[in-house]
DNA sequence: CGTCCTGTTGAATAAAATCAACTACGGTGG
DNA sequence: CCACCGTAGTTGATTTTATTCAACAGGACG
């Protein structure tokens, strides 16, 4: 397995120095199982994650009594960032899968800010990564119906496993039970279950346990009221004004 | 009129140069009169916006032709940062009352991880507080009904408009149409009006024109199902190695 | 002075939730 | 090893919530 890095790279280009920074991030990963819970809402901030393998869902308890999973996490991406304002975690990250996860003390990444500014640029538009997501993902749950927001989401799903090469002609593993999706797009099981299994009738989509196949790329494209943000990629960093790697000056 | 730095100055002491760059902000603020658009969603990305006096609201568009408000934005905010990931601007910003803002080029963004650190972590963290808003503002908007909606919404905007001084007595400057709120919350326009109207008649707010008051915080509060967040300040930035002012190398 | 938008209310309709029942499956403990 | 229990998945019937449709008053603005 090679390391999902392309999450911080996917912007600048990074020295040496940094890979290095960034291998020192992987030595101590650990795993966590299937349904286990990596930190609770709550739970005291010590740092943040990067998850090199499996899904992790990060969510938050109403006091209604129902739960908003906010997003679900994918391989190479960094969880609990947002926590970092808080005193205490605002969302309780768990495992959807059986992971592999290691976690990145605070202190090293106030240490990214004073000696690796390029890593805290990756890291930073890494996190405004995120944020155009949620507000994407906010903009279906807020002003789609059920078909809306459960197409929007496998399309999302889709792109974003098809990046880290997680997908095989359109099918792809899918553990998430109903329910889960259902605390995802804030909709009941049962009518998860229904919207489902219309796109299963429509020829949209095939389950399996366990897995799930775009039968109909266009089709679902079709049905969805926004498509996956597209990202500039280094376009973004050299309107900051970033320089090739052989003219910056490195850490000595 | 005192410029509204709290937001970047929450987190991280800075120093006289990091407040001369900020300064350097404001010098040539525009004004914009209401219901005029600051950047429309596909609008080229030249840096972003820093809110001095006034309301914003950033939605986006979707294909079913319904619009989800994200946010609406207060004198302090930075506006347009998520859309510095993306090709073109992806949201729209549109003032809500007359206001005064000022661009701040990204260029300029790009400096500050260069050679202002401490305002680089701070619009870091000032990003992840809104991350933080955004998810708290999903979880009611997924999971919650018509009047937990707007009392969570209510609540937060309280709040924030507390934290900056623009309230008195409970009662604030409320200039968004039922139209808008329904964009903001997801409901229709009609069914906003009916939530007011109890929420009038159990006697939890007063409401006139261009203005609301919160007669009853903890009826409110009953309702929602989350309180709007509180912020580390100070503590998240020695978590993450924050040293004081004094010992600080600065920027020759 | 008309026109458009907001705010308001009532009545009809549609969407999703709730309630209920049953099957299948996985994991646990005896 | 097997019985049992809890959860997931599925479907039908009913109820709740919010939307839609419609109509009208009041202001803002050209």
């Amino acid at each position: 397995m090679q390391p999902p890095f392309h999450r911080l790279a996917e912007f600048v280009s990074l020295t040496s120095q940094d890979m290095d920074v960034m291998n020192g991030w992987l030595a101590g990963y650990r795993k966590v199982s299937r349904l286990r819970t990596l930190r609770r809402e709550g739970d005291p901030v010590t740092g943040v994650y990067f998850l090199l393998e499996g899904w992790v869902c990060s969510s938050l308890m109403l006091r209604n009594g129902r739960r908003q999973i906010a997003k679900v996490h994918l391989p190479g991406d960094m969880l609990g960032i947002p926590s970092l304002v808080l005193p205490t975690a605002g969302e309780t990250l768990e495992a959807v899968t059986d992971i592999k996860v290691s976690l990145i003390p605070a202190a090293a990444i106030g240490e990214l800010f004073e000696h690796r500014p390029r890593l805290a640029i990756g890291l930073f538009l890494n996190a405004q990564m995120e944020h155009v997501a949620l507000t994407q993902k906010l903009s279906w749950v807020g002003a789609g119906n059920a078909m809306e927001r459960m197409s929007a989401f496998l399309l999302d799903l889709f792109a974003r496993l098809d990046a880290g090469r997680l997908t095989e002609g359109g099918r792809f593993d899918f553990p998430l039970t109903q329910p889960q999706l259902g605390e995802l797009l804030g909709l009941t099981a049962v009518h998860v279950n229904r919207t489902l299994k219309r796109l299963d009738q429509t020829g949209f989509i095939v389950r399996g346990r366990g897995w799930l196949r775009i039968a109909d790329l266009a089709g679902l494209q079709s049905l969805a009221p926004n498509l996956p943000p597209r990202f500039s990629g280094p376009a973004a960093w050299s309107r900051l004004g970033g320089q090739p790697a052989a003219q910056i000056l490195t850490w000595p």
